[in-house]
DNA sequence: CTAGGGTTAG
């Protein structure tokens, strides 16, 4: 309640600095009463008021017959404000007047709808255009490149060059990013050799975007040879190259260009943080964000727009939900954004009443929510089991006009089903009004499972499986259950589809931050140098956590191998070697965080819950699909979770394979 | 008259 007010007082005081921040500008009346061609006081009255409209108002009418410079001017402010409206009329005018076919003005119009996103105008435009230079090519490419139609920015470049036109260094860039844009190689290199044909190459906007394409295509060698050779680099070029290290989650080679860009004299700008801690919220790196957080507020920066929002978002993701709500109340702005990713960080963290609070302050605060929104704070009540407050958002996504998706069904469900309303939510999917998903019936699948009703979980397992077939998960599974049950020539059709769709599964791993660094695991790692340390303590663990209750769950390894076999195995999952890994590098009481790319194993979840009793620490796991805070021999989750695997043996129990 | 880099769920 308290940082809404904050912000809004604090938006209140921005709002009149604003108003007296604008030079006065000219009124209808003084127009009037001055001598009416006296363009320049016009040209001025046009730059500094928000928007000319009185200007257009005396050339509607008559009184005013604009000259060349002033039509440009005119166009440049609709450019700019993106009034394509206001625009279309000066184009009317321009068509009555004597520069109707002036090309440099015709260009101006082109670009003008191209800005506005009035694509099909500008084409119709540059279709009946009887000469075209390079700067209309250039408008019409730019145009295209900035409205996401790479395709056609790019078919339109040959043409270009058959009419004899020359690109310059403007409709290079802009062919480079269209490159980017689809992440064509192939195009991007040959886009490249023309910047050196047209010799581009040297420029500062194209270098930036070529490191910047090759970066999106994922070639970041090439990237950084573009970037090395760059005569005249500037804060963009650095920011190309470290957001895509970023991008491809080589948080570690971004954090080094971070700190050679500042040697070498460049100044990080909010697109260098976003890009950084934009990784460090994939990562979970908790302690990195920190620390350029607090080189963020050194560099004298405000928490606005892109950068205050990735903070928070970094901070939920990292798994400290409450520095992410004082980031929250230290955003100069707060938007649709920052406000989903305050509701998702709470969804994350079963953390359903403060969900529901912050989507009524947001409400009063006159954020109109949108479909993230409502999925959120959806996700957020089913995992609080707050069921009144879930059917009430549910119902309010109408009066906001937004139609609900398979995802915001789904929620429901899952809402129905913890609360142990199976027949609600069986008759729910049967009443939907589009086709239930994998996700539908699995969420059922789950409730069944946690209120043991084994007949609709069945049914709901059946549903399941029939829907998933291109899930590479599901095929290695499958593979291995047929192999279990001796069904060779099943596990060999299995085999044949996944290798025929080129399906490969993702190995599971999971990682911790210490000091700076992140240190990865794969199950059954033995490359590591701490391996045997890891391993003893484990034995040790494995004794203590046994000794007051922990039984090895061995129902989730499908291999044929005795018990003694499969309890081997499970030991050497990813978590575990990382929870060990954690526990012999940190200090005494501190907070364990691990993370992992998909979601935790249900034996490794209670032998963490038991090894929190043991050794008297805190544990946070985030997996893909929320954050479990494990203290004292429980968890924040409930035990209610679902994974791939427990359906499939939900599958494999019901039916007689 | 024309150009390059960024956040949000499952």
């Amino acid at each position: 309640m308290t940082k809404y007010k904050s912000i809004k007082r604090h938006l209140g005081s921005c709002r009149t600095l604003w108003q007296s921040a604008i030079p006065a500008t000219l009124t209808d009346s003084e127009i009037s009463s001055r001598v009416i061609d006296d363009r320049n006081i016009l040209r001025r009255s046009l730059n500094s008021s928000k928007f000319g409209l009185h200007v257009l108002d005396l050339i509607q009418c008559g009184s005013l017959q604009p000259d060349r410079s002033l039509y440009n001017t005119l166009l440049k402010r609709c450019t700019q404000l993106g009034k394509l409206k206001e625009g279309k009329l000066v184009h009317f005018h321009i068509l009555n007047s004597e520069f109707k076919d002036d090309l440099v003005i015709q260009n101006s119009v082109l670009f003008m709808y191209a800005r506005c996103g009035s694509l099909e105008d500008a084409r119709r435009l540059f279709d009946e255009m009887p000469c075209r230079d390079m700067v209309t090519w250039t408008s019409m490419i730019t145009g295209y490149a900035q409205n996401e139609s790479a395709n056609d920015a790019l078919v339109l470049f040959p043409e270009m060059l058959r009419e004899g036109a020359k690109p310059n260094e403007f409709t290079l860039s802009s062919l480079v990013k269209c490159c980017g844009f689809i992440a064509s190689y192939g195009y991007g290199k040959q886009i490249h050799a023309c910047c050196w044909k047209f010799g581009c190459h040297s420029n500062v906007f194209v270098g930036s975007s070529l490191v910047d394409m090759y970066a999106r295509c994922g070639y970041l060698g090439e990237a950084r040879l573009v970037f090395d050779e760059l005569g005249c680099k500037n804060e963009v070029s650095w920011n190309a190259l470290i957001t895509g290290h970023a991008r491809k989650g080589e948080g570690e080679e971004a954090l080094a260009m971070f700190v050679r860009m500042q040697r070498e004299g460049y100044k990080a700008t909010e697109f260098t943080y976003s890009a950084l801690l934009g990784s460090c919220s994939s990562m979970g790196c908790l302690e990195q964000g920190k620390w350029l957080h607090a080189h963020l507020m050194k560099s004298g920066k405000k928490l606005v727009g892109y950068v205050g929002n990735t903070l928070l978002h970094m901070y939920a993701k990292s798994g400290s939900i409450w520095d992410a709500e004082k980031v929250f109340g230290k955003l100069v702005k707060v938007d649709i954004v920052s406000c989903n990713s305050m509701l998702i960080g709470y969804a994350q963290h079963g953390l359903g009443k403060e969900a529901v609070q912050h989507f009524e302050e947001m409400i009063r605060f006159g954020i109109v929510p949108n479909d993230i929104t409502f999925l959120s704070v959806l996700t957020a009540c089913s995992r609080a089991r707050l069921l009144e407050e879930g059917k009430h958002y549910f119902g309010l996504m109408r009066k906001y006009n937004i139609e609900p998706e398979v995802s915001h069904y789904t929620a429901i469900v899952d809402l129905l089903g913890r609360a142990g309303l199976l027949d609600q939510a069986k008759s729910f999917i049967e009443r939907m009004p589009i086709e239930p998903s994998v996700a539908i019936w699995g969420a059922l699948l789950g409730a069944c499972k946690m209120h043991k009703n084994t007949k609709m979980g069945a049914y709901a397992a059946q549903r399941v499986f029939e829907l998933d077939p291109s899930y590479p998960g599901t095929h290695t599974l499958l593979a291995n259950i047929y192999a279990s049950v001796g069904r060779w020539e099943d596990v060999a059709k299995v085999r044949k589809i996944m290798k025929d769709s080129g399906l490969k599964k993702e190995p599971a791993c999971s990682w911790v931050e210490i000091e700076n660094s992140v240190h990865v695991f794969v199950a059954n790692d033995l490359a590591h140098p701490q391996r045997d340390k890891i391993h003893k303590l484990w034995e040790e663990l494995n004794q203590k956590i046994k000794e007051i209750g922990y039984v090895p769950d061995t129902s989730h390894v499908l291999l044929f191998v005795d018990q003694q076999d499969k309890e081997l195995n499970l030991q050497y999952h990813s978590e575990k070697l990382a929870l060990a890994f954690a526990l012999l590098n940190t200090p005494p009481g501190s907070i364990i965080r691990i993370m992992k790319n998909i979601r935790v194993c249900g034996d490794c979840h209670s032998a963490i819950k038991y090894v929190s009793l043991v050794v008297k620490r805190e544990i946070i796991v985030r997996d893909t699909n929320r954050f479990h805070h494990i203290r004292d021999g429980s968890c924040s989750c409930g035990d209610y979770w679902l994974t791939r695997l427990s359906i499939l043996l939900a599958f494999r129990s019901c039916t007689a394979l």
